[in-house]
DNA sequence: ATTAGCACTCGAATTTGGTGAGTGCTAATA
DNA sequence: TATTAGCACTCACCAAATTCGAGTGCTAAT
């Protein structure tokens, strides 16, 4: 909106120096810091003359009278946009250690989110990808011991779930064959939204005189599926925040942790990013914009990853408002292209 | 060891005094309170001097000169060894908050650790019960497409799990239900840890011609029972340690959250405790009797459950010193023996 | 347009003194 | 002999007073 421009070259300078210095130190940068900090040679006053400027333009703002500016929101926005911008590349490294021993899916993202922690001195956490119209493979109905069924279902993706049945009254191999093909006949290639009541009334009818018997069958499969619609994320570095005084006190420190712990809040969050439809697949939330209310006081910056078969999943960094964005935006690029080729090439 | 006798009733019954206050407020706590407070009347003057003398013990401490006295590792360990000791009794309610919906197993542990972090303010954790000699109940190998198998093991306790095996060169129907057969004769009923490599070559060799193709099956099989030997751990209510001052300052909490989130440390704890065969399965470990390290300020409460088969899980309590420990040795009590009954019910 | 200079502001750190809870010791008491 | 009252002393804690300095806005000189 009003970018360079609107702002003047020389104010849109000091205001990069300011946001530059106040992330590495974390505290509010007087003027005399900027006169010498920058290159282009100015006297204190001039700079507090253009900070004054800044400050009513919004960009930046004292914490009380007689203290240094520190960037605002909107400051911030600023600046991350621009990075966002210019920024368009590299990604190597770091491959090879996520490569080895993950062929387990959860391994994977649970060191994912690991590593990048170690990376950045952020809490960051992944999303199992979603599966949001994700589609059926396979299905298939074995015979444990007489009292009970366990449903194995595989989805795009090659994502699993299980279900056992206790039956009340023991199913005979044909019918037991015979719900199989039915099964597989029937739900192959369906998503899950496609799988209603309606769906299932019908199936239950084929089914024929057994309806009564087989009905849990159909029930559980159902459960299963959507049931465990639930996203898992894995989190870690949480007590990084520690690291950052303005997030450690205890009231905000145990606002962010138990919005980790409790993974609720997380999940909004995952879902919310999902469906913002956005060209590079990241987006950065500064304080106030984030959809989590946890953490008001934190920059939240996600990445969506993807699995072929429309599956999307979610890596997210938290960290303090002052973070440095440049190092999170390049880590988070990396990691998703990481993600992306690992699961294209071995789904 | 040096009871009652050793300690004199009086002296006692103001030790007992001393902890029930400090428990209850967390500031040190003064021979006026315990003179006032306590029913045998005596003088501050004299509480003084038995403090005097309990102090010379080491049951209490003073944190500076003319503070009040709290309680020492040494005297909290008496004073949970007298409760343990008389208190048996007592199980009831809470128990329909757990039934429903409780029809997945890790559903239910985590609702049993959020149930209790809510009924303590405590920081919980539960484990999942470790297979430690579990047994092979069922074993499937089913074709999903082409290329991909998938294999379904069932434990004793209904434990599943699975893993997707990419195939170079498909593998005939024929061929597979053999391999079925013979897996299912073999392993079946078997226990973990009677797999070793030798027995996996010996059925390797029984494969016959197929065997290298057949080699990553059974590679994968072992890998899907072995790897996954990890104890998931549920954790819940981290963030009341924040209740306690004596444990939220930036350094303590640091680090007992850090260990609640890296389950390292608790599968440790865990496993430790799994080992440690006790009467009534409760155990209370005070501030340095720890194993975990990042809590040595702190107590940790843990109860064993069951659930048949020789599987074994872990429930923990973990607070500072100054818990409530008959509050918490009941709930958990009541929590184990929920979990005992409902397993075995629905096993 | 830039800068030097100065008076002013205000948070943070330091100093100071007072308060009170708690102690140990001693001497009086039952 | 065990208990208690009394007293001097210690020391953490709090609040007020003080100092300090980084930073500002404004004005006048360059």
């Amino acid at each position: 909106m009003l970018a360079r421009e609107a702002l003047g070259e020389r104010k849109l300078t000091i205001l990069h120096a300011i946001i530059k210095t106040y992330l590495e130190t974390g505290e509010p940068v007087g003027s005399r810091t900027i006169s010498k900090y920058s290159d282009l040679n100015l006297s204190s006053a001039t700079i507090r003359n253009e900070m004054a400027d800044l400050e009513e333009l919004g960009y930046i703002l004292q914490p009380h009278t007689s203290a240094g500016r520190i960037p605002s929101d909107k400051g911030y926005r600023l600046y991350v946009d621009m990075l966002m911008k210019e920024k368009e590349q590299e990604l190597n490294e770091m491959q090879e250690q996520m490569l080895e021993k993950a062929d387990k899916m959860e391994h994977l993202l649970k060191q994912a989110a690991r590593v990048l922690a170690n990376n950045t001195n952020y809490a960051t956490m992944v999303s199992t990808p979603s599966s949001s119209a994700n589609r059926i493979k396979f299905i298939q109905l074995s015979k444990v011991d007489e009292e009970q069924i366990i449903a194995v279902i595989v989805l795009g993706g090659n994502v699993i779930k299980n279900k056992i049945i206790n039956m009340e009254e023991p199913l005979s191999n044909e019918n037991l064959l015979k719900l199989n093909m039915l099964l597989n006949t029937t739900l192959n290639g369906m998503s899950i939204e496609e799988i209603n009541l309606g769906l299932i009334a019908r199936l239950k009818e084929q089914a024929g005189i057994h309806s009564e018997v087989v009905g849990n069958v159909f029930d559980a499969v159902a459960d299963a599926i959507q049931v465990d619609e639930d996203i898992q994320i894995y989190t870690s570095g949480t007590t990084n925040i520690f690291k950052y005084p303005e997030l450690s006190d205890k009231q905000s420190a145990q606002e962010i942790i138990s919005a980790f712990e409790e993974k609720q809040q997380l999940t909004e969050l995952v879902t919310q990013t999902l469906a913002q439809e956005e060209n590079t697949g990241i987006q950065v939330y500064i304080g106030d914009e984030t959809p989590v209310q946890n953490m008001k006081d934190c920059s939240v910056v996600t990445a969506t990853y993807e699995l072929g078969d429309g599956m999307k999943g979610t890596i997210g960094i938290i960290g303090p408002k002052r973070m440095d964005y440049e190092h999170v935006l390049k880590s988070l690029k990396r990691l998703q292209s990481e993600l992306d080729a690992i699961f294209h090439k071995q789904v």
